[in-house]
DNA sequence: CCCCCCCC
């Protein structure tokens, strides 16, 4: 077992220096008396490999743990702090070292011995190096230990090892400083992609990086693809250093940095071989899907959900670059009560799997719009985790187990009546200012609206009794009934209601049409009831619709601008009547005020 | 140096 020592580390410590989370070795303790304090206090020889120091002490909250651990001990020092005192015999200025949190990362037993040949800091060496605050040095490791362990991957066969170097948090590079190493874990690498354009042409891939101060997108073009692809595995922790710095741009990327970077030839990446828990894995900002309804088409979102319904899988051919493309659709909910469709391409498509409501935590999910509704597209870039060990992920396990699978949701993806998802709540007002009906294409929506008026003149008509076929029959007046389109004549018919209505939401009024299906609905009878009613009593008719007034439903409308007499009017037809659904209803009440108060 | 991510 080899231990990697931070070597050099006591020099730029005992000069006044920082290093970050330093491995060193203690190699003795010793008891001392403490002054007025009851506390046991020891005094410690440690060791970076290449110098020792005795001049350091131990905080007394670590003496149990490392007094069991013994000798020989290997601990990564958390906090330290190298306080300068002026030797009252000397004159001279000396500094001790007092560890404030250390972990152990073998205890001495099984280390068992003294790590290299360190020889003691010497007064000269500290004075010398004292003199200017001190950057970290560079420290090329011997030879043999970067061989041995076998994890460099760098721009030249014989770079340095990064790993017992000061490192730099991410947040910290930027394009005006390029002398840095940072230590990150690659939470996504995005699949080799290559084009081609006036340019040039060529290939790259991306990863992300993630330490405790933030994230950044690191890219390799060309060749570098082929060095590092390979090499570099998401979860696993790297010292990168040498890349080349500049602007992000935010549309294709939701990290959170200003910047991002490319590989170069310089650049060197080595694998940490420990894994850190302290770099943390994926930083996530998550938004509530509910947002989503007001953010830009275009912008890119991270979000932690449950998959509430999938879709099959579709091939269909795209129309401008006519490849052969796979989806799938996820209907993605979350505690604000609201649902979108999540889009997966390719093999994403083909690999989900749905089976008992995951979670789905996505990082970097492309925001579209589409017939007035919002939805998610699955990107290269982008990051998707199913029931990943996150806190977000349980909380919203428990909230879809225990309350969420009960509740009825807002969906902000809802378009076209055609749809597997319900339409846009429109009002009468919106439809009219967001002109529907004036595309190629009819267009649906939704609203709650009372019925002010339902016209009872040709409510009913005699239909062909062929199942498949409504087409109004000719009464022959002689007991027989004559299709014009089966070309057949009948001894029966069918009853089939037609109607106008006039209906009013809160914003204006329209006159809507219906068919049987939805007038039954309306009116709580059959054609067939409503149709002998009328035979029976030519009065029943009026009777009939004045039930109706002032009734309330949702209807389903489809629009659609059509032309009489050169005269362009909008054309609505309900294709569905729903009694209205209060807590639905409400659910995107809430949803609309929520907006105009965002 | 890419930045396309597709369809209804």
């Amino acid at each position: 077992m080899t231990y990697n020592l931070t070597e050099g580390c006591l020099e730029t410590i005992m000069a006044g220096g920082d290093v970050s989370n330093p491995i060193i070795q203690i190699l003795g303790m010793k008891k001392i008396q403490s002054g007025s304090s009851n506390k046991e206090r020891f005094r410690l020889v440690v060791s970076d490999g290449k110098h020792t120091v005795s001049q350091a002490m131990l905080a007394a909250q670590n003496n149990e743990q490392i007094l069991h651990a013994g000798d020989n001990t290997v601990v990564r020092v958390v906090r330290f702090i190298s306080s300068a005192f002026n030797n009252q015999n000397s004159g001279k200025e000396q500094r001790i070292l007092l560890l404030l949190e250390v972990d152990i990362v073998a205890p001495g037993n099984v280390v068992g011995r003294q790590i290299g040949s360190p020889v003691q800091l010497t007064d000269s060496k500290k004075n010398e190096s004292a003199a200017p605050k001190k950057v970290p040095q560079q420290y090329a490791p011997k030879p043999n230990e970067v061989a041995s362990t076998g994890y460099n991957y760098s721009g030249e066969n014989n770079a340095p090892s990064l790993e017992n170097q000061m490192v730099h948090p991410i947040t910290s590079l930027s394009p005006y400083q390029n002398k840095w190493i940072i230590k990150a874990r690659v939470t996504n690498k995005s699949a080799i992609r290559t084009w081609s354009n006036s340019r040039g042409e060529g290939k790259l891939f991306s990863m992300d990086l993630v330490d405790s101060s933030g994230e950044i997108r690191c890219t390799a073009f060309r060749e570098q693809v082929d060095k590092y692809y390979d090499y570099v595995q998401v979860d696993k922790i790297y010292f990168i250093s040498k890349c080349q710095l500049k602007a992000a741009n935010k549309k294709f990327s939701s990290l959170k940095n200003d910047y991002e970077m490319t590989t170069t030839s310089e650049t060197i990446i080595q694998e940490c071989q420990s894994d850190d828990t302290a770099i943390p894995t994926t930083c996530f900002n998550f938004v509530t899907i509910d947002k989503i309804s007001n953010m830009e088409e275009g912008a890119l979102v991270d979000i932690c959900a449950i998959c509430k319904n999938v879709s099959d899988v579709q091939v269909f051919q795209a129309k401008t670059t006519g490849r052969d493309l796979t989806k799938r659709d996820v209907a993605l909910v979350d505690q604000s009560n609201t649902s979108i469709n999540l889009t997966l391409w390719g093999n994403e498509a083909l690999s989900f799997d749905g089976i008992n409501n995951p979670v789905v935590v996505i990082k970097g999910a492309k925001i579209g719009e589409f017939g007035g509704g919002k939805s998610l597209s699955c990107l290269s870039s982008t990051l998707m985790k199913i029931n990943p060990d996150i806190p977000e992920s349980f909380r919203i396990r428990g909230w879809y187990d225990q309350v969420g699978c009960n509740e009825n949701v807002v969906d902000i993806s809802a378009k076209s009546g055609l749809s597997p998802f319900s339409s846009p709540w429109l009002s009468f007002k919106e439809v009219k200012d967001k002109g529907l009906g004036n595309g190629d294409k009819a267009d649906y929506y939704q609203t709650m609206a009372t019925i002010l008026l339902m016209r009872s003149e040709n409510l009913t008509y005699k239909a062909c009794p062929t199942e498949s076929c409504n087409k109004k029959v000719i009464d022959l007046e002689n007991g027989m009934f004559r299709c014009e389109k089966c070309n057949r004549e009948y001894p029966n018919f069918k009853y089939r209601l037609l109607s106008s209505i006039n209906m009013a939401d809160w914003s204006g009024n329209t006159w809507v049409s219906t068919f049987t299906s939805e007038a039954e609905t309306i009116l709580g009878m059959t054609a067939q009831e409503v149709g002998e009613q009328i035979e029976n009593n030519s009065e029943a008719a009026a009777n009939i619709v004045e039930r109706v007034n002032f009734k309330q439903f949702v209807f389903k409308c489809r629009a659609k601008m059509e032309t009489y007499n050169d005269e362009a009017r909008l054309k609505t037809i309900a294709v569905e009547v729903k009694p209205v659904h209060f807590k639905e209803y409400n659910n995107y009440l809430i949803g609309r005020i929520k907006q105009l108060m965002s």
